[in-house]
DNA sequence: ATTGGCACTCAGGAACTTCGAGTGCCAATG
DNA sequence: CATTGGCACTCGAAGTTCCTGAGTGCCAAT
């Protein structure tokens, strides 16, 4: 019962502060809440709070405010996803479903989640390893230059280019697409590089270098490219908070540039659907102490490929972000798997 | 003589005021530059450029601030685009090389151009028009859905799904393909419309619906989304200057989102190797009016195909935002020449 | 355990002052 | 006539002081 109240208490602070950005005091706690004690009653809750690391005073003589553990116990209390409005739902549904290509996908979902939440939005490429090749192609630019272009099923293209030592024969590069095109044709990302090994030996040796490049190239492009692309949108979201300075701005955004910051804060893969939030320096990223993260996975069919979510400052909604960012992932999901 | 020290005058005020980002004022420009005259005399100089539009005060008892036409004429009076340091030289030309294929010539360069100047880089991805097909792939993803990639002899690949209301047969898929490879492939992008006229008529009448929906798509590849793709980085360096609200950092954040924006910030074809500045309201962007955009086109081989540029503050470093727009963009047309 | 009462704290804002860089104008000068 | 030193004037920025009120912790009473 006692207990009951103090969550009640931290969930009304972590709300009033979400919505202010101001310091709440136990006076306008129980005006705006009803509670039904009075503020002396808070206040003794709220030390407790205090002592258990839950919130904190910026000064003497003012509210209180979630620190990060606080922000942890309050999404950990979040049970259900509340679902969208189905106006909401109709427009992601019906924004989605225009995308011409799969990158005109990922611009349409991460402009959506971006405006949805009004945070910063990133959403992961799909992943090749889960899925197979539809089609490979070998196509010489010039007489020293060879473009590798990569097709899966997802509708996903890769592709790489090879600058060669010495010219390359037409016939030859016909050649290598014809037989590289039969043997991992059709199969499965994770499987080509077993699927190369001694594809080269079938070559002349004169041809073996060049051979060996392209096929060396196929294998970075089916395994080590796979999960690197993350596109990102809703950076002006950033500037929305008034002029307080929960964050620096610039170490902010320069972090953001980093692909390999992005991945990391997309993290690894989560189970299941559920909705991983991680919350001021729960991410260990350079610079990003005071934002929060809010990711969860998506799938195509019944394999989850790869992962999407917000970034915003740690008294972001989490509880509106959580069920946008899993609605987001539902539909981007459907897109992908259905027609 | 006298119109000479006036637009020293001129100059000097927006190289300090670039410097410092503070008004300046007649008796730290004398000391700061040798003009061999009393402050008194600058003054009367500096009330001349006034009444003639290229500075202001912000409010009176301050220094001088230039104006979008200030900026205007100094920009104009900087003659010879003065070279990097080969120090800085070598370090763009081996940043630049070590790409793997465009999209990350593109991202290099893009990173390259925003640590080099300090401002925010857009670089354009090359138009098609002018380059010609190198290979045409048409590829069924399932029944109902085919992918349609391009590739041009520049090592860009565009490409696009086509979803159709019947399931189509995979031998007129590979029709279609060795078809349109045979009209299109090796021609130039501006001549594929004309190519396919009547070619959809050289197929069998129950396959002309889908035939027609692949030509539509090629064509579109083709012609309408050749120069629509901008890369933009360095997003980080608009909160670099001291707290300062030369402008609004939302409102050019969200107008940086917009890719059409970003095609009209970097303009029009601009003839040769000029460098195009445009000073504030010159360039008509809602929300950019306090930004100036520095661009010139970059040419592969001796052809012009597309633009790079940065855009910052009004008070940016114009002549060596110049100097470095200029020297990467010929860094870039040599890396896609060569090899 | 809850509550009303009460003294205490202290950031933020208002009002006021000071400081000095910068200006415009004018009379003097070569 | 362009240039210059002199001078009175302006006014934003920065510093100082004071006040207010939201908010606290503690205690005695219920």
């Amino acid at each position: 019962m006692l207990e009951d109240r103090r969550l009640a208490v931290l969930r009304a602070i972590v709300d009033d502060y979400v919505a202010t950005q101001e310091p709440v005091g136990s006076k306008a706690l129980v005006e705006r809440h009803n509670l039904g004690v009075s503020p002396a009653t808070i206040r003794n809750d709220m030390a407790a709070l205090e002592d258990e690391g839950y919130i904190t005073q910026p000064h003497t003589s003012a509210g209180r405010v979630p620190t990060d553990l606080g922000y942890r116990m309050f999404v950990d209390q979040l049970s259900s996803v509340k679902p969208l409005t189905s106006a909401e739902r109709r427009a992601i549904q019906s924004f989605l479903e225009d995308a011409v290509d799969l990158d005109d996908v990922m611009a349409r979902t991460v402009r959506l989640l971006s405006q949805v939440t009004r945070e910063v939005a990133l959403v992961q490429y799909p992943t090749l390893s889960r899925s197979s090749v539809r089609h490979v192609e070998v196509v010489s630019l010039s007489t020293t230059r060879i473009l590798v272009v990569l097709i899966a099923d997802t509708g996903r293209v890769d592709q790489r280019m090879l600058d060669t030592a010495a010219p390359i024969d037409e016939t030859i590069v016909a050649d290598v697409r014809a037989r590289i095109a039969l043997v991992i044709g059709g199969r499965r990302f994770v499987d080509v590089p077993d699927l190369l090994v001694g594809f080269v030996d079938s070559f002349d040796i004169h041809d073996r270098a060049f051979v060996t490049a392209v096929a060396a190239i196929v294998m970075e492009l089916a395994v080590e490219k796979s999960d690197q692309r993350v596109m990102i949108g809703g950076t002006a979201n950033l500037t929305r908070r008034g002029d307080g300075l929960p964050m620096n701005l610039q170490s902010v955004l320069e972090a953001l540039e980093e692909q390999v910051v992005l991945l990391k804060l997309l993290g690894e893969a989560t189970a299941g659907d559920a909705i991983m939030v991680r919350i001021g320096q729960e991410n260990s990223v350079q610079g990003m102490e005071a934002t929060s993260v809010v990711s969860t996975g998506y799938a195509r069919g019944d394999e989850r490929v790869a992962s999407l979510g917000v970034v915003g400052p740690t008294h972001m909604d989490y509880a509106s972000n959580m069920a946008s960012v899993h609605a987001v992932a539902q539909y981007l999901g459907r897109i992908l798997s259905d027609q």
